[in-house]
DNA sequence: AAGTGGTCTAGACCACGCA
DNA sequence: GCGTGGTCTAGACCACTTG
């Protein structure tokens, strides 16, 4: 860049010039933007430099971008919620107040068929699953009810999910699963009010994630968390 | 690289690699690994082509990387889900569905104190309070709840929300806002309950949302969804 | 002080997808 | 075709952090 500007890099700063001219309506939305070898001039920097800070734009959903069609601010923005979802333990531990967690149920028994076609298992072969009442300084915090695919991890059945969480024990053994999270909210059954100290019918807020690797479905579970919980999304 | 991989670049390549070693605990979890330098000349491709992959890597939470300490493997891996909130416009039409909206309120009047202190406004101000029911092929799908901060944006008063919405009117004329968002279970008002089609106390999934223009709060959303509705996380 | 990641450059080739 | 973005390279300087 001419000149040096002093806060981040010179990528940040095209970024920053790019999101104002299109705050200021410059480059309304649905507006075709200069090529990236124009914005290396003008900018007097290197077109790399350009194609990082249009990439990431892009990759935020600020920008559209196609070959040879060029770059666009994009017509309809869409609003991106990131949500980190630690660890049970992390979770409870980081607002320090101290994490406990029962097994409420262990059986290896075939699943319902929802669950079942989830986890891609034939007709009655059987599965891992466990049921946990996770704490924060001894007050329910998150039902868990997990279905483990032991044709994908048979090691999981010996595994003593009283001393060490399922979770945790499939971070470890088995990381950097891709997965699928869903968010919804359930009436509170009986039995799980009952685990909560919630009345029975009380909105709980529902998380539902099944997780591969490569293409083997591992696990699928359901936590469902105490009326007042929330999930904060950065960004 | 020494031999082209038939799919995708070089620095996917690459980050395949890393991650099938992480997998394999080749490099477990909390592991030092080798530098761009080293892996550079392994792989034989330039530093920058390294250094891509595993920045990328360390965006996603696989790795964790710090100047002259050199780039280790996440120890507790975050699950994240990154939610894509859309007009709901869009959502309703993407699923082939007719959108509708009634507004059903609209006042400008002093917030309730939690939301006065969102908005970041002096007691006794005034903000415009609209409330709405979008609809999908004539059935309710969300309720939304807003307050917008005449302060900010002051043209809000003269727009006529029965014709267009707030949420299109809003990102068409302040694009780029920033946002927090909050997800969470709520049980239906007698109202809500009436307006959603679904009895009182039934779990509704609850989105709350503030957004800023750099410091300046814009307005503050409450949307709820009647039982039923899932926000599916991609990643 | 030194080594690591973070960034930038100038140039190059490629691949996709409009015209 | 041909222009756009997508990627790669070889080399360079810088900034942070730790030994």
């Amino acid at each position: 860049m001419a000149r040096r500007l002093p806060q981040g890099a010179a990528y940040q700063a095209v970024q920053r010039e790019i999101l104002a001219r299109i705050r200021d309506k410059t480059w309304p939305p649905g507006a075709l933007i200069p090529g990236e070898i124009d914005l290396a001039a003008e900018f007097g920097c290197a077109r790399a430099t350009i194609s990082r800070a249009m990439r990431e734009l892009a990759e935020a959903g600020v920008l559209e971008r196609k070959r040879r069609a060029g770059t666009r601010v994009a017509a309809n923005p869409v609003r991106r919620a990131m949500l980190d979802i630690p660890m049970v333990r992390q979770q409870v531990t980081d607002t320090g107040r101290a994490y406990g967690h029962d097994l409420l149920f262990r059986a290896v028994e075939p699943p319902p068929e929802a669950i079942r076609a989830r986890l891609g298992l034939r007709p009655g072969t059987a599965a891992l699953h466990a049921r946990s009442l996770h704490r924060a300084d001894g007050r329910p915090f998150q039902v868990e009810d997990r279905w483990i695919n032991l044709d994908a991890v048979p090691e999981a059945v010996s595994v003593d999910l009283a001393a060490i969480s399922a979770n945790e024990w499939l971070v470890r053994e088995v990381p950097l699963s891709t997965a699928e999270t869903m968010l919804s909210a359930a009436a509170a059954t009986e039995v799980e009010a009952a685990l909560l100290g919630c009345p029975p019918g009380a909105p709980l807020l529902e998380i539902e994630r099944t997780t591969w690797l490569g293409d083997l479905p591992i696990t699928t579970v359901r936590l469902l968390h105490p009326p007042g919980f929330r999930v904060v999304g950065r960004v």
